[in-house]
DNA sequence: AGAAATTTGGCACTGAGTGACTTTTGTGAA
DNA sequence: TTCACAAAAGTCACTCAGTGCCAAATTTCT
């Protein structure tokens, strides 16, 4: 890795970490990007490179999850019904998650505590959840699932999803993401 | 009514129509709030008198849809399983978004077509979740519901919510929205 | 008709985000 | 090492959303 990307990337993680400690004390709303470029050493206009918006500095960074989930999902047999792979793959992105706890512990946060942040997130998650719908439906020429599953199963999975996280942040990460995944989704049958 | 209700009430209604036809017609990112004013012949002080921000123009209107459905919820017996509950509501939902379908089409539409408004609608569709799920806490007293229902029915209800007016929208409303909705929902099953 | 209350307009300001241009800094070859 | 090139960072000027404040207009009530 060469030194323009290691500074890249060192960059990245301090706005990121100056972002996090700002928004914690001031609230979301109340910082500037001008602020936390100015604890990075930073021009205003370098941080909007790095990430296009504001709630991106900390958004950005669930896209590394988003991505666990979509790997794991293209390696997913086409000719499994669609709730197994979706199950599957929403596991193992929340084991990834489970791996970097403190990390996304930290980010979630963040995420939970400003409207704004939690708007992009939550429209970040339905496009992946269309994605996903998209993959599904190509899926269909071999092992189908209707038109309902493939358009309803990731959204509802997804929501599964929000909501184990949600409750791991509530509960300040003590308990391990992966059961209460089982818990929730033991609760709640797909039709195959 | 009053004059000054009448003229509120239509210039909201104006604001409304300006802005679903600028953005229809040049996108929502390229419609300026002074534009969508001078349409209705507002200054656009006015206009962010009537709407906090520029998504709220057309999503507010996703409001009352809400407050059906949180009307619908609170002449629910407590003693009613949460989802049963929570699927009755949504039907009562969607029946006020049929009865008044070309209206909610023409809003759903904008909405679906502009990243921004979405964000924005989705933050308030999780937003009634929350509420909605504390309204079932509140129940526990009574009739129970393990913590998770109570989290997690409340997710679901409106992500398939979410999906069946998806549907409806792309399928330019050519089919009713509770058909749409029961079908939906005879693919998952609730734990009691 | 006229005083009181409410709504609207105008203005000045902050902050996010963008485009164009210049300066700095890392990279790769001589 | 040094020098030319490419990539990244900084600067500046700009647009637009959104807010606070005060003055002008409009509605309401007497």
């Amino acid at each position: 890795m060469s030194l323009r990307e290691r500074k890249k990337d060192k960059t990245r993680a301090d706005l990121l970490a100056a972002a996090l400690e700002l928004f914690e004390k001031q609230g979301f709303a109340e910082t500037t990007i001008h602020q936390i470029a100015d604890a990075v050493d930073v021009s205003a206009r370098t941080l909007l490179r790095y990430f296009p918006t504001k709630e991106d500095v900390v958004v950005s960074w669930v896209e590394e999850g988003m991505s666990v989930f979509l790997s794991s999902f293209a390696d997913r047999p086409a000719s499994e019904p669609a709730h197994v792979s979706l199950l599957a793959s929403a596991r193992a992105m929340l084991a990834h998650y489970q791996s970097q706890a403190e990390f996304y512990l930290t980010i979630e946060r963040a995420i939970a505590s400003s409207p704004a942040i939690r708007a992009r997130k939550l429209e970040m998650s339905a496009r992946l959840a269309e994605e996903v719908t998209e993959l599904l439906r190509q899926r269909r020429g071999t092992a189908g699932g209707g038109d309902w599953q493939v358009l309803l199963y990731p959204a509802l999975v997804f929501a599964m999803l929000r909501a184990v996280i949600g409750r791991w942040v509530a509960e300040n990460g003590d308990r391990d993401l992966l059961a209460l995944f089982d818990e929730a989704s033991s609760l709640v049958t797909f039709a195959a």
